[in-house]
DNA sequence: GCGCCAACGTTGGCGCCACCAACATACATG
DNA sequence: CATGTATGTTGGTGGCGCCAACGTTGGCGC
């Protein structure tokens, strides 16, 4: 393997996209053996979590475009895994609800995601992942506000 | 804002990856206002580190495919930021050449860089960025061996 | 009540990055 | 010489993030 420039080596935004493309692979391949995407996972994450939900509050607690929401939801529900239906009480709305099926698949990516969580940090001693995530939840926290 | 699931929230992978947006979207402006992308950046600082090499080459060092080399080879070949010429020595190589222009664009690059750097790593102290830069160091070239 | 603005869902599109398959050419190795 | 391998090139795919536009629906001020 050549060297890689110390241009970029160096800096910290390419150590970090660098690392999060192998963390987008890792996460993603096991997603796929459950023929997922990340977009699915966050929302039933999301589902999961918080109960039923509009899209575009979904949108808003996942990061995602509105478009993007009305993607995978379509997605989740022609496999079952959600439901979607109008909100009487505001008829702009459509309320999304995690269903059984939709648990037992959000049980199987995390496995999958924990998985991946632990390949990712192989090399790391858990004082450093500590360390390591506090640092980025710090910085996170702070770039979402602006 | 609404809260993001904790499920999200507390794994590394999605620190990693979302931080990773943030870092190429601060990237990307700058080098937007120099009418570049992460590809032209990565290609030029090789090409400035190491000298001419072929594109098989660059693409090893940079972490990109052959086929996307071309295509940024080829941009920055349009707007004279290099040369590419065939390898007397093997016809099958291009060697590709930074220009003085390519020089000039390179250094207008690394200053949008350097103020993306400064802007990502913002509400972190000297002792905090050397810790993550560390720790992503080790996770990097962990994952770049397997 | 009416008009205006905001929110929601939906469609369609775009850009960046990562990646793959296939091919022709040229080199290297047996 | 035959075989394999590296190179450049073309064309295509997929995930993710994002934007503009439109029609529908609610909310609010007047």
């Amino acid at each position: 393997m050549e060297e890689t420039p110390e241009r970029l080596a160096g800096k910290p935004s390419w150590l970090l996209t660098q690392l999060a493309v192998h963390a987008h692979r890792l996460a993603s391949e096991g997603f796929a053996e459950a023929g997922a995407r990340g977009y699915h996972y966050r929302v039933l994450a999301a589902l999961d979590e918080f109960g039923v939900a509009s899209q575009a509050e979904l949108g808003r607690r996942c990061n995602m475009d509105r478009s993007d929401v009305v993607a995978a939801v379509t997605e989740l529900a022609e496999r079952g895994f959600v439901e979607r239906t109008q909100d009487p009480q505001d008829r702009r709305r459509n309320m999304v609800t995690l269903t059984e099926l939709g648990r037992t698949q959000l049980c199987r990516l995390d496995r999958a995601l924990d998985q991946a969580q632990e390949d990712l940090l192989g090399p790391l001693a858990a004082q450093d992942r500590q360390t390591l995530t506090r640092l980025l939840g710090v910085l996170l926290t702070h770039h979402q506000r602006a």
